[in-house]
This record gives structure tokens, C-alpha cells and sequence, in this order.
DNA sequence: GTGGTTCCCATTGACGCCCATGGTGGCCCA
DNA sequence: TGGGCCACCATGGGCGTCAATGGGAACCAC
């Protein structure tokens, strides 16, 4: 199962760098993905990352509709103004820019959430209440 | 991949001048592309730039229709018009005039914001405002 | 000339690439 | 089953390179 699951939370070094849980990075190995296209959640305050054929979905999304459009234009501006390709260290780091860290309100530490076919980069505290809010608000899954 | 993506904010100098993003040089490098074609952009307050075929691409689209219309008249008023090229410095910098001051609101910091196949000059703050109302009014992203 | 613009050079802080270390868990073998 | 060895992961840091920015001086147009 190629999925990312679980979650785990790293420091960020002096340089401003975060190891990648392996669980995820063996995911990447997997399906050969050596850039990562992220992108500014629409939902949650979180980054999230995936492959590029994420963001070459956005796109078809995106084509499908009149280019002069006001949706046309906004959709842009989240997945290409809000997205941008990432590629790792050979220590399989990521450098936490200003584009995660304001998005995020990232400071010292990040947790990595496995989303199924992409993960996301919160902000601890930020990611427990929103797993706890959502466990709470669960209602008819069964 | 070939994209503009993500988003910037970079001070302008006292003669006027902002370095454009190393990231968009780059892709613009790739492409082999001297000079911009600058647009005042169709839906947003903001100025965008991109390499002459773009232009060629709007032109063939006024080509395509009958030259007396009004529609084909008033696209040329804004491609052609509202369209200048310009050419950034050995340092990858491009003086802010008039044109992209007034149009977009600028003073001294300019955002720019990758589209994909272009990209945008923004005042910071309408850019934030812009894209977080894109996102409040996202309807149908997964 | 005067104002604006282009070309060049300098500075500094950030980033990429490389190597090092410590801690933990798994595995093998006696 | 206990001990020890080894691999791997998270983390730290050195150093060269590049990007963003500032500013001097030549150059052009009116």
C-alpha cells in the first residue's frame, strides 16, 4: 500500500531545515517523485505536498473553464501563486521557507500528517485540535 | 516543469528598481526569453508578464474575429494599449514605472505571483486580500 | 546641463552540497 | 534469551556559491 499515513512531529534546525518522517520519504522512493509540488491547503492552515501530477490535475481543473474567467483567475492564484516545487536534501531535509512558515504559523517544530495520496505540514498545536475538533465532530461515518 | 509558481515579496530600490525572483528568471532562462510582454491584467488589479508569444497568442485571438466588432476593438485596446515591453537589467532587475505603479497600486514593495504561464506584479496587501477571498470562495477543489 | 536610465561592481545574508555524530531499534549469534 | 553489532534516522554544522540589494559612474535625450 503506497499510501502516507500516521503522523510525527520534527525540530527545525538553526538553518531553518526539517527531516521528512522516512515513512514518507519511502513513500516518495516508491513512486519515483524526486520534486515535490506544495501548496497552500485550501481547507486547513497546512502545507501540503505531493507529486507533480497533483498539481497537473489542478491544472486540467483549471483548463476545463473559460482562461478570462473570474473563477479561472482565483483558481490560478491558489494552486500556481500558492504552490510551488520543493526538492530535498540528500538527508531527505526540507527547508521551511516563509511561504510554509507564514501559511502555517510554523516556528520551531512541524507535524507531518499523512493525507493518503499527499501529506501536509501543520503546526503541532495546530494539527491536535483540529484532529481532536474532528474526531468530536464526527458524525455518520460507519 | 516549467512553471511560474509560488509568490514573493521584494523591495524596491530608491532608483526604482526590484529584483525579479530567481525562481522566475530561471523559467524564463529555459525559455530563451529576453524580453517581457507586460500586460495590465483583465481581472486583477495587477500587472503581468510573460514572453512575446503570449502576445502573439492575443493577437491571433483578435485575428480569429471580425476586425469592425466591437469585441475585437476593445481587446485591442487592452493587449495592445494596456501591453509594453520591457527588459530587465544584467542583474535581473526591472525598473517599476508608471505604468505597473499606477495600475497595480505599487509604492515600495512589489509581490510577485507565479500564473502558470505568466506572472504578476502585486501591491503585497492586495495580493494577500485577493488570493485569501479566492480561497474563502473556493467551492469545488478537493 | 539635468534628469532619468543603463552598466558595472560591492556587500551581506541565505541557500545547496557535503560530511559528521548520536541515539535507537533490529537482527544475528552464541 | 541476552548481548553485541550494525544500519538507519534525525540532527548539527562547515563552506562555497548565489540571490537580493545598494550605490557609483557612464550614457542618453531633451
Amino acid at each position: 500500500m503506497n499510501r502516507f499515513l500516521s503522523h510525527a512531529t520534527n525540530r527545525i534546525d538553526a538553518k531553518g531545515r526539517v527531516s521528512v518522517p522516512s515513512m514518507f520519504r519511502a513513500v516518495l522512493a516508491r513512486s519515483a517523485v524526486e520534486e515535490l509540488y506544495a501548496w497552500q491547503d485550501f481547507v486547513f492552515p497546512a502545507v501540503s505536498m505531493a507529486g507533480p501530477e497533483v498539481l497537473e490535475r489542478f491544472e486540467r481543473m483549471i483548463g476545463s473553464q473559460d482562461p478570462f474567467s473570474a473563477e479561472a483567475n482565483k483558481m490560478s492564484l491558489l494552486i500556481h501563486g500558492g504552490g510551488v516545487f520543493m526538492k530535498l536534501d540528500g538527508e531527505g531535509r526540507l527547508l521551511v521557507t516563509d511561504f510554509i512558515r507564514d501559511f502555517a504559523g510554523i516556528t520551531d517544530r512541524v507535524t507531518f500528517a499523512g493525507r493518503g495520496d499527499h501529506f501536509q505540514l501543520w503546526e503541532p498545536a495546530a494539527f491536535e485540535e483540529m484532529q481532536s475538533r474532528a474526531r468530536k465532530e464526527r458524525t455518520a461515518i460507519s
